[in-house]
DNA sequence: GGGCGAGTTGCTGTCCGACAACCTGACCGG
DNA sequence: CCGGTCAGGTTGTCGGACAGCAACTCGCCC
């Protein structure tokens, strides 16, 4: 299942592309040190001329970083977009969010394989057992992360996962709101069960009630708005 | 153009600020060629590797473009997001533009203001009434790209026109088949009028219908099934 | 005179070797 | 035991070299 890239005529371009590859793996993980460029010219059989652009390509992505004299570090394990997507407000990242997703639970509910829905069964139950607010956020997160991958399609899941970090990056607090909770839950629930039955239509329109809940919680009225600009402002670091 | 000499930390960092800065600002113009590596490398007072690696970095994130023999071309006078999704399969992207066009043409209905009509009407006319296949296919991406500036959410012609690019890039010749020609114009203006009547729904049903039938088009007959189970529904409102 | 093909020139892609700056760890002398 | 020194490894930068590609020039041949 790898996605074995587009004819590559130059080799630093191969070389930046195994990299990455390598590193969105898990091949090499976080904060781990990457072999030498001299060591990597040889396993590449290339010149050290060659990992050097390719190196220098990652660092300006951000995915790692080098220091003279001691190595080059992996500094984050998948490319992310937030330097493309992080500058939007939070509306329409929203927007775009319920245009990706009403599609991949679509697309989710014709495709899914068994494995998929065993997964999301697994964290339909987790969601709903889980009472610490910051776990089932992640649990939320990686709801709608399975649901996208389900797709088979995996720009779905990366495209999500990005609005997602970047959303709640810009400090919306999701799902903490009093009784919320079971309602999400229950939505959750309906998603599920239309993906199961294989009924793209039903899972459609279940996810963007959900999403419209979810919209509806967090468009901030009035009185709340201010307390939440002064609550982003606090989560900088 | 004074540039003069860089005292910072990392030369190629420094130049590679520099080089973005000087095309992002315009000093450098859309497919205007760079000077040569060489060149660059004299008026910064660096070596080659330096410039080499600093316009490495721009190839990897889109803005410009390199050919042996020719030279380096401005290809893009903003950062895009090519390094995101220009590892996906056509594909996979094209089912991502659809998921992403069929609401900017819903939200496109029932925001659009009066020069957003007369922006698309002019498109629309112009594409039937164009002839050589290369500049229609610019007006055909002008024209979805315009659709998606309409909803008044800059991320959707953001994302819209970075997946037209890829696409384009990875060589489908789109919108070249005999005959095929006419009926987009029928499309695009079906299109339009759902548009400019307001009404969300049908703008959406045209816009799915068109995407279909590029795809048709352009895929391989393999997955025409999966396509003819899709062509009934709608997405959900 | 006109067309055509072989040089010529300029550019990028790749490779090589070298050296400086820097960091780390081991060794050594006190 | 402690501190300084040094050697080795690593990145950052440099200069040169050559192959391959593209476009242009110019002289040769018809």
């Amino acid at each position: 299942m790898s996605i074995h890239p587009i004819e590559q005529r130059r080799a630093s371009e191969a070389v930046r592309a195994q990299l990455i590859d390598l590193i969105e793996k898990g091949h090499y993980k976080l904060n781990e040190r990457l072999p030498s460029e001299a060591e990597l010219a040889n396993s590449f059989s290339v010149s050290r001329s060659v990992v050097r652009e390719a190196l220098n390509s990652l660092n300006a992505f951000g995915l790692t970083k080098s220091y003279a004299g001691k190595g080059t570090f992996v500094a984050s394990t998948k490319l992310n977009s937030r330097m493309l997507i992080g500058r939007f407000l939070p509306p329409h990242l929203g927007e775009v969010r319920r245009a990706l997703e009403v599609p991949s639970a679509r697309l989710a509910a014709e495709r899914r394989g068994e494995e998929d829905l065993a997964r999301l069964e697994e964290l339909v139950a987790q969601f709903a057992a889980t009472e610490e607010s910051g776990r089932r956020v992640k649990i939320d997160a990686d709801f709608h992360i399975a649901i996208a991958e389900a797709t088979g399609n995996p720009l779905f899941p990366r495209l999500i996962a990005d609005l997602r970090d970047v959303l709640q990056e810009q400090a919306l607090e999701l799902a903490t709101i009093e009784g919320r909770t079971a309602q999400a839950a229950r939505e959750h629930q309906a998603i599920f069960d239309a993906i199961a039955a294989g009924d793209g239509e039903a899972a459609a329109r279940a996810m963007d009630a959900h999403l419209e809940a979810v919209a509806e919680h967090t468009a901030t009225p009035a009185d709340e708005s201010a307390k939440q600009a002064k609550a982003r402002r606090q989560t900088g670091s």
